[in-house]
DNA sequence: AATGAATGAGGTTTCATTCAT
DNA sequence: TATGAATGAAACCTCATTCAT
């Protein structure tokens, strides 16, 4: 007999859990996070981590299954609706900025489980990636039916846009420590996150379309 | 009187840890790396690391100093060789792209360290870092000037090659495990590393030439 | 919500590990001493320890405090009940000799830490010793005005009575080692403790009352 | 065959190697003591510690047997110049505080030998003490003989002596850290090492004559 | 005699995980 | 469910001692 307020409560507990979790994981990696401090920080006995949700290796996958399960899902959505490929590519684009803007960890998270080469990655989630190269293998294709794209190699291109979306994120906090010296670089430098991220979906539509 | 025999052997040994330290770092990370498996690796008596070179830390900075200070001096010869900026451009990709293949680790190293923050960067790496990027700004300035390149951001150029070279090496191992479904795409995802890289110089030099 | 049993058992944990720690650093010295033997004499587990208290300096500081604060605070009562600048004299030395007599190590780690110039004492524990000497000042002071005691340096009256009583707790099983000769000098060789302090009173009194 | 210029230089070398570790040991105590530090400081290679005199058991027995050897011997003599039995008793203290106050380090060796129990002492060194305590038994019977001295326990005059003049001198540095009020105290509080010996020397005559 | 390198045992501390209440 | 206490394995680091040159 679980009332419906203890319900709740348990899935509150079990989310601040992980949105803490998430953050350590970012933060530190997933051998430098400490139990205790995720207990801590998300003011829960650590001993209720391993009640509601499992062990270290147990959190991380749900940390990650949460991260990619809230960001595939509005992912495939959009894309329908855009026209001609060139639109698709943006709206595509658009999409994976978005996503990974609009999750605080995920984009430190992702880029550290590269590094590892990802043994740590769940198959689901493995093939939800998949699922996206293969939309854009398909954007590209239609591109190049229609005249509008050039011949291209889709993985070059997915890492492309990939590999500079994290990268301008993770990178953020040591770009402001470069040394420039023309003050008009300087001011490039000092822009904001979104500016870069912008001039980077151009570019790649420019790497794309037959010219510009 | 040290003898020449002891001598080399020291540099011997101080090499062997910090070659088999890099390896370690880069697959386990900073705080998944483990002393005594870095010993246990390099055939070395573990109080031997603390002896040459320090603790954790100190063998992590000294890692970091290792492949930099190997990699960025490799680096900034050969451009001038080039005359047109296309030309200068492409040897530059070239360059970081033989760079970061040559220094297996490195990449999985960098990119975790970005994960970060980089906060344990030395300020000599970051100002390295700047270098490379004042190359660019260099570069990509003249090519506008003579009307063969684009008006482009600098740092979003930047971050295309950058991140898509590093993520093209992190990432391979995880690629393969790509579910992909018509035979050519298939293909595709099993070339080496050296072609997607190749495609990515391509998509690069098409993303900034005026036109293509 | 903590029962009061675990409450209990709790403070009695800290206790054990307290005592425990007193009768090692006492017989070794904070260098000498070994974690790993406090926790199996205590029949603790290393890591409470560190969870109960803190790691080793903290653990010694700790019992240095719970050493003076016991101690202190008992001594300063009686001496006020007694009424000649001599009783009181005779009171404050008994309780000295009784105060070390009760806690066994505390002397041995008293003059261990005089020994390294007690860069170790917290500032606490110095006021509360410096309270003992103006107790002692104050004592004197009354004597001479009253015409029984000599005129006489504190502080070297200070160190005879500590320096004595110190040394007759710690060398105690020293002494016994000493070979000496005529049988009534190796009778008073072995004459217990007490007695030997009883005799330090009567000295420490006869040096500074004016005729014995 | 061993050259002279040899032979002193590796005496030099020995006594080089002592006097640091006696500096070393009296700070640190033995467990605290590094071999490390002690060749450092005394610029010498760690291995010839080995070399010349042994490992750390042996070179702490070096050292206690180098401060005693040294010690001992000039004690001795100076006693039967002295004519009554008072002037022999001052003699006495005398010696003890030069004694003590010519081995800097020898203090804080011999006081932490004591909260040992003195485990490490070799019976000669027990030996020596005893013929120092069998000294002062025969001064005070003669004393008392002659009536000018009361019926006294020589181990707590003893006590007295060497405890307090131990004390004075190891406490040295914590003593200055007491706050103290009246600034006639401040300024005893201040007073140097010898002038509290002076006064400790009559306050141990004064217990010990029939009437001051 | 002298040096720098090496060794191995052991010391302090941390941390994921489980237990008792 | 929730808590503080407990556990044991292992991680980092140190240090006395010895070796090779």
């Amino acid at each position: 007999m679980v009332s419906k307020k203890q319900a709740a409560k348990q899935a509150e507990t079990r989310d601040k859990i992980l949105k803490t979790a998430e953050h350590i994981f970012a933060r530190d990696g997933y051998a430098g996070a400490r139990m205790d401090e995720i207990a801590r920080m998300a003011t829960v006995n650590k001993a209720m981590i391993y009640y509601h949700i499992g062990n270290k290796r147990v959190l991380y996958a749900e940390v990650l299954h949460h991260i990619f399960s809230n960001a595939i899902e509005r992912f495939q959505t959009s894309i329908h609706n855009a026209s001609t490929p060139e639109e698709k590519l943006r709206q595509y684009l658009r999409n994976i900025i978005q996503t990974i803007g609009q999750n605080p960890g995920a984009a430190a998270i992702l880029v550290r489980e590269q590094a590892t080469g990802g043994a740590d990655f769940p198959d689901v989630i493995i093939k939800d990636m998949s699922k996206i190269i293969m939309m854009l293998v398909d954007i590209l294709n239609q591109g190049q039916r229609q005249g509008s794209f050039r011949e291209t190699n889709p993985f070059a291109v997915h890492m492309l846009a990939i590999g500079a979306i994290l990268l301008t994120h993770t990178s953020y906090p040591i770009r402001r420590r470069f040394p420039v010296e023309p003050p008009e670089i300087e001011r490039q430098k000092k822009q904001p996150i979104e500016i870069t991220l912008k001039d980077i979906e151009t570019l790649i539509l420019n790497a794309v379309r037959k010219n510009g």
